[in-house]
DNA sequence: GCAGAATTTTAGAATAAATCTAAATTATTT
DNA sequence: AAATAATTTAGATTTATTCTAAAATTCTGC
């Protein structure tokens, strides 16, 4: 493992967040100011492959990176708010029906949040960050 | 519901795939030969924006849209080939934990297609298709 | 420690998906 | 029919991501 890979996959791993590209790269900047958005792909990139980092794919947003460890997403249908909640554990059940090739899953739960069940539809584009 | 509405609608909901914009964009050109990309997604996310559709977002792929009956999705972690699944509905017991403002959810398995267990890694990139 | 090989980083261009803008068109309402 | 609202179009723009080729760094065997 190289300094940049060690240094991405703690920032992910002590983050409670789920960090998008950008914000890694933010991160990185403060330690390492040459660094350069491209390698945070490469790094990033490695680590997904190598199976020690989690990417979470919301519609309409950039991807996340998330810690691997089994936990589920609850996420606003409108503004892609973003909370973990805990489901039962399904990888035994999973692996079970579909077979031993199963490496793991994501579940992703929608609703619609506080907010948003007031102000209503049309929605606001999803980029406008969803409210804190 | 405008006609090019009802239209996509069907074709979405006519079609065992899972459809990229381009490909409903492709489709609808036959019979609207002048229709303009920009069409397809004002229709496509007005279809969204009233629950009509399901949005699939795998990570690195574009979205592809599904008709919104309950079901899962198996996907290789490698090459993103998907399939259809059938796992058990969790609709009532996610509604009963996390509360009626529950919507829907998605569930995407992960797992290694027999092609990508063989062709080992460092990946090819998504955007060669995935193998048939 | 050094030559050679392999990997990683960098800078910047390129690509791809999706959105936005503003004008033109079409539909709906009164 | 006039006024209002919604949709489409064309094209530019944005955003996320990947690619390319050269430079820098790291690793390996001797």
């Amino acid at each position: 493992m190289t300094r940049y890979e060690q240094e991405i996959l703690s920032i992910i791993r002590h983050s409670s967040e789920h960090l998008t590209i950008e914000q890694i790269f933010h991160r990185m900047k403060e330690k390492y100011p040459g660094i350069v958005l491209a390698t945070i792909y490469n790094n990033v990139n490695r680590l997904w492959e190598a199976g020690l980092i989690r990417r979470v794919s919301i519609e309409g947003q950039p991807d996340r990176y998330d810690r691997p460890h089994r936990h589920d997403h609850l996420v606003c249908r409108r503004c892609g708010w973003l909370t973990d909640i805990a489901f039962d554990d399904l990888s035994a059940a999973l692996r079970e029906r579909l077979g031993e090739e199963v490496l793991y899953y994501d579940l992703n739960v929608f609703y619609l949040c506080p907010d948003c069940r007031q102000n209503d539809f049309p929605r606001t584009p999803y980029k406008e960050e969803p409210h804190e």
